[in-house]
DNA sequence: GATGAATGAGCATTCATTCAT
DNA sequence: AATGAATGAATGCTCATTCAT
């Protein structure tokens, strides 16, 4: 064999690369297959070669499935977090505002409605999933009566920022899961009515 | 060989009995499986020796996993429909009423609220389980609009109904998941708040 | 519903039926089982099925699945043999007789292609399946040269018989099984030759 | 729990080979098991074991059981053609290559008889398998012919050649299985008559 | 004799995880 | 840091066979 071997020229990814952009590629391709084809429907050995790597990767960065799982929600979460106060800081009245915070959620639950769909499974099933969602909603809580005491609006019960962020939450879900559609429901008015309720959350 | 073999002695279940009792025996056991465990957490083996059967059981009344677990939400939901119809057709003011029917939704949620976690998952994931479900949401539609007309309430936007239904459900999975408690939030506020909703809906 | 309730008159089949009855419907759609989907594709309680009656029954005629395959197989050789000897006692040409007995014999490998196909792999596998097949060759032989003793034809060794017995066996086989066809071989031309080797095996 | 876990020492496989070793160990393995119990006598699981591996190992390598004892039969019909090759082009009279072709033939059809057996089987139950057989019957028919041409030897017609293959193959299976033994037949004389059918194939 | 519910060993296949290289 | 071959427990499902009624 004297003529040298074919050889794909300049491998797409690094063979030795910073591990920050490691772990991050591999976030970034399993939220999308978790998204795609749920927590279960995903399996290890696919994350890691979608996001160009081989098997055994994975494991040198996360210590199961579960934890790429939580890292990916954290992201999203981080993500939606940053569109919100960009939202919030940008100019317009209370219901432009309110608006506007209620389209990208819905943007959001359904672009990450496959995600969403398996952490609801996993907040029930995995402790530790629970926990990590636990601390989200408390943070949601503590923001929304932060937000009204920086704009002096009327303070609220915890209670009833809770139901809010419920009926929301539940309402985003069946939009993005095309519930409303398949009901032959208006989706415009349901839009609305969450208007309101984020108007008189914010208020 | 003239030994006999050896035989166990005293089998616990019947060899011979009525498929229909059986299958319920099956529904029934599977029922608190998928709620102990999810319906990834169950396999179909187990359904059939928590039942008192053998593997090959379970395979004669159900041709799979997903098969039963829509037996098991079916029984699931009738049960929960005739406990509701009990507190409407026993008397009581509508304030009375509205309250039992969310205490009695709460104790369905807790109770059966792995099998709720489980079915949440499924109707995103699996077309029959998320068929199924629209039609039952169909239904509880349908029935919030007759039981007012029946009573001469006020006619409503289904789009309120379902709003209704979404913050009522979403709020009735968390406290039966016991976020409430964890977040250090007052129940019976988050209660009372549920009632109003359920009375507005009645009226 | 004054009506009275629909049905089936006159079951099919007698709920307490003579033995031999029962065996023989047993065989016949075990035969016919076996033929379209294999020894391996056919599973006991369907052969019951296929036969009007229940799955345990089968268990009270034959001992295993291997049984009753031998019977149907018993039952195919005798069918062929009735047919072999009608020909032979039928007038004609010696030519004529020939090509009657080929033709004769491709009908039934091609009836029963499926049967024999799982003949040729049980002789191989299941010693009681060999023994049989093995007492059926031998009848074979016996009779060729009973049957050229008769005809005052010259004698012939055991061995040019059973090399002629392989040699049109296998052919009508792969007749039976479209090996020609889809080789776009000659049919006609390969049957010829059949028919001049019989001719030469009966004379 | 400080103690280190039990860990088996001595691994007696490489943990980490070539997969194209693997690949022809499963092979080699397969080919084992698929002859002496034949295709449905053999599961993937044990495949893996006998080369030495763990159950996981088969699925990646192999689609299924099929593929392998695809894989096997080629392998086994690529060494039969080099054997057949090698002797053509040794030295030595028609006959005597005649004679050694077919002591070949029935040295193969003996070591691998329980593979050619589910072969026969195959060829009939599923498409795939038969139509690897079909190509390899035209490759025969086509090597026929060539060699003939390369010898100057007389043209046949596809039609006698295939009669042929039949009667041989056939015959052969039979000594494989022992038929011949079994009926008190005088293995020699039917050898000298394979022989000599060769020899005309041949010229 | 007939029924058919029940048995349970067996098998194909998947996938999270490990670890030698 | 990265590779990817290998592991093996687990799981869904089938089917020959039994036996109480």
């Amino acid at each position: 064999m004297d003529a040298p071997p074919t050889r794909k020229l300049a491998r797409p990814r690094p063979r030795r690369g910073a591990p920050e952009e490691t772990r991050s590629r591999l976030v970034a391709a399993a939220a999308l297959l978790f998204n795609q084809s749920g927590f279960y429907g995903t399996d290890s050995n696919r994350i890691a070669q979608a996001a160009g790597y081989s098997t055994g990767v994975f494991y040198k960065h996360f210590k199961d499935k579960r934890e790429i799982f939580l890292a990916a929600y954290e992201q999203w979460s981080l993500a939606e977090w940053e569109r919100v106060t960009a939202i919030l800081s940008g100019g317009g009245s209370d219901r432009e505002m309110a608006r506007q915070l209620v389209l990208t959620f819905i943007e959001f639950h359904t672009r990450w409605r496959g995600l969403l769909a398996s952490l609801r499974q996993l907040v029930f099933t995995d402790a530790t999933v629970r926990a990590f969602h636990r601390r989200q909603r408390k943070r949601q809580l503590d923001w929304m009566a932060d937000l009204r005491a920086q704009r002096n609006a009327s303070p609220h019960r915890r209670e009833e920022d809770i139901v809010y962020l419920y009926a929301t939450e539940r309402t985003f879900d069946a939009i993005a899961q095309g519930e409303l559609h398949s009901l032959g429901l208006n989706r415009k008015r349901v839009i609305d009515a969450m208007v309101e309720s984020t108007l008189a959350a914010l208020t």
